[in-house]
DNA sequence: GGTAGGATAAGCT
DNA sequence: GCTTATCCTACCA
Protein backbone atom coordinates (compact mmCIF):
# COMPACT_ATOMS: atom_id res chain seq x y z
CA UNK A 1 0.00 0.00 0.00
CA UNK A 2 1.99 2.93 -1.47
CA UNK A 3 1.07 6.10 -0.32
CA UNK A 4 0.45 8.79 -3.74
CA UNK A 5 3.39 11.06 -2.86
CA UNK A 6 2.63 14.87 -2.66
CA UNK A 7 4.49 14.98 -6.53
CA UNK A 8 1.22 13.12 -7.58
CA UNK A 9 -0.73 16.12 -6.67
CA UNK A 10 1.86 18.96 -7.71
CA UNK A 11 0.59 19.28 -11.30
CA UNK A 12 -2.64 20.37 -12.65
CA UNK A 13 -5.38 19.96 -11.22
CA UNK A 14 -7.04 18.10 -14.00
CA UNK A 15 -4.46 16.06 -14.66
CA UNK A 16 -4.61 15.04 -10.97
CA UNK A 17 -8.46 14.49 -11.30
CA UNK A 18 -8.68 11.80 -13.81
CA UNK A 19 -5.43 10.15 -12.30
CA UNK A 20 -7.05 9.77 -8.65
CA UNK A 21 -9.91 7.33 -10.57
CA UNK A 22 -9.10 3.89 -9.71
CA UNK A 23 -6.92 4.59 -6.55
CA UNK A 24 -8.08 3.61 -2.99
CA UNK A 25 -8.60 6.09 -0.17
CA UNK A 26 -7.36 4.23 3.07
CA UNK A 27 -9.05 5.45 6.34
CA UNK A 28 -8.62 4.08 10.20
CA UNK A 29 -10.55 6.93 11.60
CA UNK A 30 -11.79 5.29 15.40
CA UNK A 31 -9.59 2.34 14.81
CA UNK A 32 -11.60 0.54 11.76
CA UNK A 33 -10.01 -0.04 8.45
CA UNK A 34 -12.37 1.46 5.80
CA UNK A 35 -11.28 0.88 2.31
CA UNK A 36 -13.12 2.43 -1.34
CA UNK A 37 -11.87 2.76 -5.18
CA UNK A 38 -12.24 6.71 -6.12
CA UNK A 39 -14.92 6.41 -9.34
CA UNK A 40 -15.76 9.94 -9.30
CA UNK A 41 -13.86 13.53 -9.04
CA UNK A 42 -14.45 17.10 -10.07
CA UNK A 43 -11.31 19.25 -10.53
CA UNK A 44 -11.88 22.96 -8.72
CA UNK A 45 -9.18 24.75 -10.66
CA UNK A 46 -8.19 27.63 -8.18
CA UNK A 47 -8.39 31.74 -7.83
CA UNK A 48 -10.31 31.93 -11.77
CA UNK A 49 -12.73 29.30 -11.64
CA UNK A 50 -15.87 30.89 -10.17
CA UNK A 51 -17.33 27.18 -8.67
CA UNK A 52 -14.03 27.05 -6.88
CA UNK A 53 -14.24 28.46 -3.01
CA UNK A 54 -10.90 29.99 -3.19
CA UNK A 55 -12.55 32.39 -6.41
CA UNK A 56 -10.70 35.54 -6.49
CA UNK A 57 -7.99 34.16 -4.18
CA UNK A 58 -10.28 34.99 -0.72
CA UNK A 59 -8.11 32.95 1.81
CA UNK A 60 -9.85 32.67 4.74
CA UNK A 61 -10.37 30.69 8.06
CA UNK A 62 -11.92 27.99 5.55
CA UNK A 63 -9.98 27.77 2.90
CA UNK A 64 -6.84 28.27 4.18
CA UNK A 65 -6.30 24.15 3.77
CA UNK A 66 -6.59 25.24 0.06
CA UNK A 67 -2.97 26.94 0.29
CA UNK A 68 -1.07 23.81 1.64
CA UNK A 69 1.00 21.99 -0.13
CA UNK A 70 0.20 19.32 -3.02
CA UNK A 71 -1.79 16.11 -1.58
CA UNK A 72 -3.27 17.80 1.84
CA UNK A 73 -6.65 17.22 2.74
CA UNK A 74 -9.13 20.11 2.44
CA UNK A 75 -12.41 19.27 3.84
CA UNK A 76 -15.27 21.51 4.28
CA UNK A 77 -18.68 21.74 6.38
CA UNK A 78 -21.76 22.76 4.04
CA UNK A 79 -25.68 22.56 3.85
CA UNK A 80 -25.34 22.89 7.60
CA UNK A 81 -24.96 19.45 7.63
CA UNK A 82 -22.29 17.37 5.71
CA UNK A 83 -18.32 17.43 4.98
CA UNK A 84 -17.15 16.95 1.53
CA UNK A 85 -13.17 15.72 0.89
CA UNK A 86 -10.77 16.98 -1.38
CA UNK A 87 -7.00 16.75 -1.77
CA UNK A 88 -5.43 19.78 -2.45
CA UNK A 89 -3.20 19.79 -6.02
CA UNK A 90 -0.61 22.65 -7.73
CA UNK A 91 1.93 24.40 -5.90
CA UNK A 92 1.56 25.44 -2.37
CA UNK A 93 -0.03 28.60 -2.58
CA UNK A 94 -2.27 28.00 -5.56
CA UNK A 95 -5.76 27.08 -4.01
CA UNK A 96 -6.87 24.48 -5.94
CA UNK A 97 -7.97 20.65 -5.42
CA UNK A 98 -10.02 17.63 -6.80
CA UNK A 99 -13.33 16.67 -4.84
CA UNK A 100 -13.75 13.07 -4.36
CA UNK A 101 -17.60 12.17 -5.35
CA UNK A 102 -17.57 8.65 -5.21
CA UNK A 103 -16.23 5.70 -4.45
CA UNK A 104 -16.49 2.10 -4.62
CA UNK A 105 -16.72 0.27 -1.35
CA UNK A 106 -13.87 -1.89 -0.81
CA UNK A 107 -13.21 -2.83 2.53
CA UNK A 108 -14.90 -2.44 5.55
CA UNK A 109 -18.37 -2.19 4.48
CA UNK A 110 -20.00 -3.41 8.18
CA UNK A 111 -18.54 -0.18 9.55
CA UNK A 112 -19.63 1.73 6.53
CA UNK A 113 -23.01 0.66 6.79
CA UNK A 114 -23.29 1.48 10.52
CA UNK A 115 -22.03 4.65 9.65
CA UNK A 116 -24.34 5.52 7.20
CA UNK A 117 -27.53 4.35 8.93
CA UNK A 118 -29.77 2.43 6.89
CA UNK A 119 -28.56 2.84 3.44
CA UNK A 120 -28.40 0.52 0.53
CA UNK A 121 -24.90 -0.96 -0.45
CA UNK A 122 -25.01 1.14 -3.85
CA UNK A 123 -25.77 4.25 -1.88
CA UNK A 124 -22.69 3.71 0.59
CA UNK A 125 -20.40 5.88 -1.00
CA UNK A 126 -22.40 7.44 -4.38
CA UNK A 127 -21.76 11.22 -3.27
CA UNK A 128 -19.22 13.24 -1.51
CA UNK A 129 -21.03 13.82 1.83
CA UNK A 130 -21.90 10.04 1.70
CA UNK A 131 -18.60 9.03 1.31
CA UNK A 132 -17.07 11.29 4.29
CA UNK A 133 -19.79 9.54 6.59
CA UNK A 134 -18.93 6.10 5.22
CA UNK A 135 -15.42 6.52 5.93
CA UNK A 136 -15.71 8.95 9.03
CA UNK A 137 -14.56 11.81 7.13
CA UNK A 138 -15.13 15.08 9.17
CA UNK A 139 -13.10 18.58 9.80
CA UNK A 140 -10.53 17.46 12.23
CA UNK A 141 -8.61 15.84 9.01
CA UNK A 142 -8.68 19.00 7.44
CA UNK A 143 -5.40 19.98 6.42
CA UNK A 144 -4.01 17.06 7.44
CA UNK A 145 -1.82 14.71 4.53
CA UNK A 146 -2.74 12.67 2.39
CA UNK A 147 0.59 10.41 2.28
CA UNK A 148 0.47 9.64 6.00
CA UNK A 149 -1.77 9.56 9.37
CA UNK A 150 -5.71 8.59 9.27
CA UNK A 151 -6.57 9.12 6.06
CA UNK A 152 -4.83 8.15 2.92
CA UNK A 153 -5.36 7.84 -0.51
CA UNK A 154 -2.99 4.77 -1.96
CA UNK A 155 -1.62 3.72 -5.57
CA UNK A 156 -3.83 1.40 -7.33
CA UNK A 157 -1.70 -0.36 -10.16
CA UNK A 158 -5.26 -0.72 -12.19
CA UNK A 159 -5.79 3.16 -11.88
CA UNK A 160 -3.90 2.94 -15.14
CA UNK A 161 -6.19 0.73 -16.95
CA UNK A 162 -9.54 2.87 -16.40
CA UNK A 163 -11.71 4.33 -18.66
CA UNK A 164 -12.33 8.17 -17.94
CA UNK A 165 -15.58 9.58 -18.74
CA UNK A 166 -16.37 14.00 -18.98
CA UNK A 167 -19.20 15.68 -17.80
CA UNK A 168 -19.77 19.08 -15.81
CA UNK A 169 -19.82 19.33 -12.37
CA UNK A 170 -22.63 18.79 -9.72
CA UNK A 171 -24.57 21.01 -7.78
CA UNK A 172 -22.51 24.36 -9.09
CA UNK A 173 -24.08 27.45 -10.04
CA UNK A 174 -21.08 29.41 -11.47
CA UNK A 175 -19.61 27.89 -14.25
CA UNK A 176 -21.91 25.16 -14.75
CA UNK A 177 -21.11 23.90 -18.46
CA UNK A 178 -17.04 23.43 -17.70
CA UNK A 179 -16.19 19.76 -18.37
CA UNK A 180 -14.56 19.35 -15.38
CA UNK A 181 -16.12 15.78 -13.89
CA UNK A 182 -14.38 12.96 -14.25
CA UNK A 183 -16.12 9.21 -13.77
CA UNK A 184 -14.98 5.99 -14.21
CA UNK A 185 -16.94 4.24 -17.52
CA UNK A 186 -19.29 1.87 -16.74
CA UNK A 187 -18.36 1.81 -12.99
CA UNK A 188 -22.16 1.19 -11.17
CA UNK A 189 -21.22 3.37 -7.96
CA UNK A 190 -21.23 6.99 -9.38
CA UNK A 191 -23.45 9.34 -7.39
CA UNK A 192 -26.68 10.48 -8.81
CA UNK A 193 -25.27 13.55 -9.86
CA UNK A 194 -28.39 15.85 -9.92
C1' DG B 1 -39.21 5.43 -12.47
C1' DG B 2 -39.17 10.42 -11.02
C1' DT B 3 -39.27 15.05 -8.43
C1' DA B 4 -40.25 18.53 -4.53
C1' DG B 5 -39.31 20.20 -0.07
C1' DG B 6 -36.93 20.43 4.28
C1' DA B 7 -32.95 20.09 7.48
C1' DT B 8 -29.28 23.17 9.12
C1' DA B 9 -24.96 26.43 9.52
C1' DA B 10 -20.96 29.02 7.59
C1' DG B 11 -19.89 32.57 4.49
C1' DC B 12 -21.03 36.34 1.90
C1' DT B 13 -23.66 40.90 0.43
C1' DG C 1 -31.13 38.08 4.65
C1' DC C 2 -29.63 34.81 0.90
C1' DT C 3 -26.78 31.18 -1.11
C1' DT C 4 -24.60 26.88 -0.93
C1' DA C 5 -19.19 21.78 -4.45
C1' DT C 6 -25.90 17.79 -0.19
C1' DC C 7 -28.87 14.15 1.28
C1' DC C 8 -33.13 12.12 2.87
C1' DT C 9 -38.06 11.44 2.94
C1' DA C 10 -42.45 11.73 1.07
C1' DC C 11 -45.16 11.52 -2.58
C1' DC C 12 -46.63 10.67 -7.58
C1' DA C 13 -46.45 7.73 -11.63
Amino acid sequence: MIPLPPRFYARPTVVVARSLLGQLVVSRVDGRRTVGRIVETEAYLGPHDPACHAFGDRRTARTAALYGPPGTAYVYFTYGMHWCLNAVTEAEGYPAAVLIRALEPIAGLGTMRRRRGAAADRALCAGPARLCAALGVTGVLNGASLARGLLRIVRDPAARRVRVNVTTRVGVTRAADWPLRFLVGGSRWISRGA
